[in-house]
DNA sequence: GGATGAACAGACAGGTCTGTCTGTCTTAGA
DNA sequence: TCTAAGACAGACAGACCTGTCTGTTCATCC
C-alpha cells in the first residue's frame, strides 16, 4: 500500500511504523523527553524490532529528521514552482511556513529544536546543518535570481527571519508571527533589489 | 565579599556558587542534559543543601532562568541609556547582541533554549514567557519612540530579527549572524518611521 | 512441507536521574 | 559555654532509560 509490505494490505511496515512514531513524538514533544519504549508502544512494533532496524536511539532520530527534511525540501520546491518571479517565489515559501505554523500542533522548526538539543559532535547535528545549509542556499539562490545587490546577504536575512518567525510562532504561540515575517520578507527584497546605493539598475 | 556570609572571606554562599554552577552548565549544555550532581560538584556543595535552599531541581532552573533575565533586563537598560535618539538606541541593543555572541561560549538564548526544552505547563515556560513579553514591551516601545507608523508590527520585526539572528549565530557557528541583524534592524526602522504610506511626517 | 526471516512479547542488565535521609562539623550569637 | 543553624559527605530509594537477549508466531518461498 505504502511502499512495500507485500501481502497485509492494512498495516505499514514496522520501519515506516516506527519513523510515524518517532516524527509525532520527538517533534511535539522533543528528543530528550521521549524515551524508547512509548515510541515502540505507540508505533505498536517490539523493542527488538527498532535496535534490527535502527540499531541505536540516535540513528533513529537521525532517520526522522533526515525524513523531515525531505519532505519540507519536497513542500518548498513544490510551493516555488508555482510562481515564475523570483519575488513570487521568495514570498511563497512565507506563504507556505503560515500554513504550516497555523496547525495547533505546531512545535517550531524540528531543525532547531534538535540543534539545541543535540551535541555539537552528534551525528544528529550534522543532519541539522546540512538541513539548513540546504534552506540558506535555496534562500540565496532566490535571492540572487531576484536580482539582489548582494544576494548572500538578503539570503542571511530571509533564513533569519524565517527563523525568527518559526520561534516566535512556537514559544510565544504568537499568531501573527508568519503575516509579519511576509511582510518584512517583501520589504527587504525589494530594499535589496531597489539597491543600498540608490541607483536602480 | 559579596552579599553576607560574615566571615569566611573568600568563599560566596551555597546559593551563590550554585546558581553560578548552573548558568555555566544549563547555558552551555541544556537543561535536561546536566543534572544535579554535576551542578553541585562543580559548586562544591552538598546536594542536601540544594534541596534546602531550592527545593527541586525545577526551581534552581527557574532562579537561573530569572536571574538571567534580571542581568540581561540591566544591560539592555544600561546600553540604551548611553544614546538619546531612539533609533541610536535600538541599534545599540543589537551592539550589545554582537558582542555577547562573539563569546567563544555564546550558546544563544537562554529563553528561547529553555523554552523548547520545558513542558508548556511548567514554571519554567512561566518565567520565559515573562522574559519575552518584557523584551517585546521595549523593542515596542522604542519603535515607537522613534516614530514608527506600526509601533507593534516593527516591535515584533525587531523581536524576530533578534532570535534569528541568535539562532544562526549559535547552531550556525554564523559570526556574520550579529552583523546582519544590526543592519537589516536599520532598515526597518527607516522603513517604518518613513512610513509605508509614502508621506513622511 | 519444511526452511527462512521478519516481527512479536517481555524479562533483564546496567546505568543515570531526582530527591530523601542520616549524621557530622563549624560558626554565630545568647 | 551552650545552642541553633547552616553546610558538609555520602548512602539510599525508586523511577526511568537504553540496549540486549530469549523464545514464539506467522507468512512466504523453495
Amino acid at each position: 500500500m505504502t511502499t512495500k509490505t507485500a501481502s497485509s494490505p492494512e498495516r505499514r511496515s514496522a520501519r515506516e511504523r516506527l519513523l510515524g512514531a518517532a516524527d509525532e513524538l520527538f517533534y511535539e514533544e522533543g528528543i530528550q523527553t521521549v524515551g524508547i519504549d512509548r515510541i515502540i508502544e505507540r508505533a505498536g512494533v517490539a523493542k527488538a524490532s527498532l535496535y534490527d532496524l535502527f540499531g541505536s536511539k540516535e540513528e533513529l532520530v537521525r532517520s526522522y529528521l533526515q525524513r523531515r527534511h525531505e519532505l519540507r525540501q519536497a513542500r518548498m520546491l513544490e510551493r516555488i514552482a508555482r510562481h515564475e518571479q523570483p519575488r513570487e517565489q521568495i514570498l511563497s515559501l512565507f506563504d507556505a511556513f503560515a500554513e504550516v505554523a497555523a496547525n495547533p500542533k505546531f512545535s517550531g522548526c524540528a531543525f532547531a529544536r534538535a540543534g539545541a538539543e543535540a551535541r555539537p559532535d552528534s551525528s544528529i547535528k550534522a543532519t541539522v546543518d546540512e538541513s539548513r545549509a540546504w534552506t540558506l542556499a535555496l534562500f540565496t539562490r532566490l535571492a540572487a535570481d531576484a536580482g539582489a545587490a548582494d544576494p548572500q546577504l538578503l539570503g542571511l536575512q530571509l533564513v533569519s527571519l524565517y527563523d525568527g518567525a518559526s520561534m516566535s510562532a512556537y514559544i510565544d504561540r504568537n499568531p501573527q508571527a508568519a503575516r509579519v515575517a511576509r511582510t518584512t520578507a517583501a520589504l527587504l527584497v525589494d530594499a535589496a533589489v531597489a539597491g543600498p546605493k540608490r541607483n536602480a539598475h
